[in-house]
DNA sequence: TACTTGTTTTGACAAGTGACAAATTTCATT
DNA sequence: AATGAAATTTGTCACTTGTCAAAACAAGTA
């Protein structure tokens, strides 16, 4: 079940701590999603922060835990797009609903493409990372996507595909957000444009839904 | 236009100094994939082949070149799915080629993860691999899917999507392969097993065209 | 004031990195 | 067997990596 956050866990002492913590986490979301956890040292991400050295080691204990806190931020964000999205479904009539909530998936992985960009990044290899977010969060929201997916057979809304299939389809769609770079270099466009957005979330919907 | 490939340059002098490259460009390929080009080490690379140490450095230059030596091979292999069925293509009736070639595409996917995963990893960023694959190997299969697209949407044979969309889902589809480890841990399924692979070839393929 | 606590700064270290160069081996041809 | 080029092996370099530890600093409390 996809539900709203708990609050941050530490209590923010001061100001200033509070915002070393923050522009850490900012600085390791960007970097780890661009160059992978291995691509990524230490001392680059404190320069890209802006603060001093060593001060990720004092206030996340080790790069390992700093990365958890660093995918349990961009998670966060994706339940801050997919939480108000579920909400929002129940008002919807039932025809509708999975359409609606494929474009909101849509539109949540272009808002945050680090979030793909990290499952795709970990999900090749067999690291303890991979482990950690099938456990944390992926088998979370896989449950959620098989629950709508049984719904939707039910109503004949969904095509006859298998889950897996559906489910690595919807996945795999971020995969435009994510490589946004090549995509620039491929067709010169934008891929995290308004329009592209648009556009990516009229296709899924489209194809892995059943129109009336 | 996708051909077939040039025979690998060097001569092979002897049998045991064309095995120490092969050797080498195996491991570099498997761990590439798997780790990335910044978490894979020289002497990682040398150990998984069980050659000497240095031994990459001596056949290739450096830890650069030996790096587009192994996405060569990997985008040969494509080459060796990919050419034949283009050939093939030919013969079979203009309604259904376009299917015969979408899942010919899903199976050399699955029959070569190594590329997808390279692609994913090094499309999210802006390093000089993204420029050489995009130079390399990229520009030229996006533009023969672009003509496979623009034939098959005048005999109406794909749905009203753009092509940016369209490629990108094609592409895409491939992640289900690339995370093989993540979709075995998450669904208990095999992501490369024959009866895996069939059904994402027909998923797709039934999807990215038009019924008739 | 002195003392405590949380944070920042600086110094250091062992392990690992890619690369270079010289020493050594291998082996087909004289 | 002798020669010479290709291939392998060993040694080393300058540099980066993650982490530890201690010193310096700030701010509040007794």
């Amino acid at each position: 079940m996809i539900r709203q956050a708990a609050a941050e866990i530490a209590s923010p002492k001061s100001e200033k701590t509070e915002k070393t913590r923050d522009q850490l986490l900012e600085a390791g979301i960007a970097l780890f999603s661009q160059q992978g956890y291995e691509g990524t040292s230490t001392r680059q991400i404190e320069t890209q922060a802006g603060v001093q050295r060593n001060l990720m080691t004092y206030h996340f204990g080790s790069k390992e835990e700093f990365w958890k806190a660093c995918t349990e931020r961009v998670y966060e964000r994706m339940r801050g797009f997919l939480g108000p999205a579920f909400t929002q479904s129940k008002d919807i009539e039932p025809g509708e609903r999975v359409r609606f909530l494929i474009r909101r998936y849509v539109r949540a992985s272009a808002a945050v493409p680090e979030f793909a960009r990290i499952m795709f990044d970990e999900g090749r290899g067999n690291s303890w990372r991979l482990k950690w977010l099938v456990d944390q969060y992926t088998r979370e929201f896989y449950e959620t996507v098989a629950d709508l997916f049984d719904d939707g057979r039910k109503r004949h809304m969904i095509p006859d595909i298998p889950l897996t299939n559906f489910y690595y389809l919807l996945v795999g769609s971020a995969s435009i957000f994510s490589m946004a770079t090549e995509c620039d270099l491929l067709t010169g466009e934008d891929a995290l444009s308004e329009a592209m957005i648009d556009a990516q979330a009229d296709t899924i919907a489209k194809l892995l839904t059943i129109a009336d």
